[in-house]
DNA sequence: ACACACATGTAATTGGTTACATGATTTC
DNA sequence: GAAATCATGTAACCAATTACATGTGTGT
């Protein structure tokens, strides 16, 4: 049976966190793993249904925020062995796809202006994640340092802060480059002799 | 009119390296921005019929390489017009979904050994993406480095490499706090105390 | 003769976003 | 009583992958 992605999210954060409603668990997957995945309420609610009908997850009620509305859910014990089926898969790493790059790497044939801006830009949108990181770490750690998914979430925590610090610092180094026009770093002296034939870009 | 994103590498693809056919177009993307953006073919060749439609690219012939089956293109001025536009338009960064990071993140469900080896197939991963990165470049270096188009190649580039290093150096730590089951890092002695009482995790 | 790389395309399917539609409860 | 947040769902659409189908040219 093929079951797309939603699928384990939603099971892993029932695994953690039960009771919970699609518009909980929504936000749950926002204040967790928010900075690496991301699920939208047309994905959800459907995947919820679907799983109940598997026998995956049921409906239930921790009785205190009850409401008209909303309905809470649960993993079963099938549920939870086909989250540890999909863990011990190897994971697959889909082909990224970064505009920003791809802009980066045209940006040739853009306007003068437009390669620095959208580096700002990217700039700006690793220091606002790299702040609510840090933000959260204090607050998460004093919370969970005793739960067993502790670990793990620190380890994503720590690879999303590196990966955020290497690229600001080279949004440094780039803003740098691209100001100074002139500028071209050269592995040697000769290589300013056009040795460019067969070029690639 | 709206235009899927495959548009736009094709046309900076032709505007950097004209005649080239749908087959060579998918090479060229490989080789250049492989590391950050992917294409199949069944993305390619629909676009290449819908951008001639559209007059943004035209069917020509280098003479050189013609072949019976082959049709190359080239881009028209109002491609080129197309895609400066597209560039001088702020890149949306669509919400990143990283299927290591998730299965990381959940590993507390999964058998003992399943964090550690997916941490060390991401390390593997990132090896050998760096290997090639750091093979390719002073190649391009070489032929390219006199060439408007090659300090945003370079740019790109280096965030490769810093990113990948950043990973890589994460991948130690991890697999090392991974192998000693027992050292849970605490920020102060009383952490150990099992503060929590507001679970998140 | 065979394998491999070059070359082009279509159809089925999926995975997902976005917009739309609706309504309940809380808070000010 | 207005606004915000909680809450659930559906329909339309789209971007993209995958598998399939087919054929050509080159090198061994």
């Amino acid at each position: 049976m093929k079951r797309c992605q939603t699928t384990y999210v939603i099971l892993g954060i029932l695994a953690i966190h039960p009771h919970q409603s699609g518009y909980e668990i929504r936000k749950t997957i926002q204040q967790s793993v928010g900075f690496f995945w991301g699920e939208s309420f047309g994905q959800i609610y459907p995947s919820l249904k679907r799983l109940t009908a598997e026998k995956l997850i049921v409906p239930s009620s921790s009785g205190s925020k009850a409401r008209a509305n909303r309905q809470e859910y649960s993993i079963t014990p099938a549920g939870h062995a086909c989250l540890q089926q999909w863990l011990a898969l190897p994971y697959r790493d889909d082909p990224p796809r970064n505009q920003f790059l791809l802009k980066l790497f045209f940006a040739r044939d853009a306007s003068p202006g437009a390669a620095i801006a959208h580096v700002r830009r990217f700039q700006e949108n690793n220091r606002r994640v790299l702040a609510t990181l840090e933000f959260l770490e204090p607050l998460a750690r004093a919370n969970n340092s005793a739960n067993p998914g502790f670990r793990y979430w620190m380890l994503t925590m720590s690879l999303g802060v590196a990966q955020l610090r290497a690229c600001l610092e080279w949004c440094e180094s780039a803003i740098a480059m691209l100001s100074a026009p002139e500028a071209i770093p050269a592995s040697n002296a000769t290589t300013e002799k056009s040795l460019s034939a067969t070029n690639k870009l």
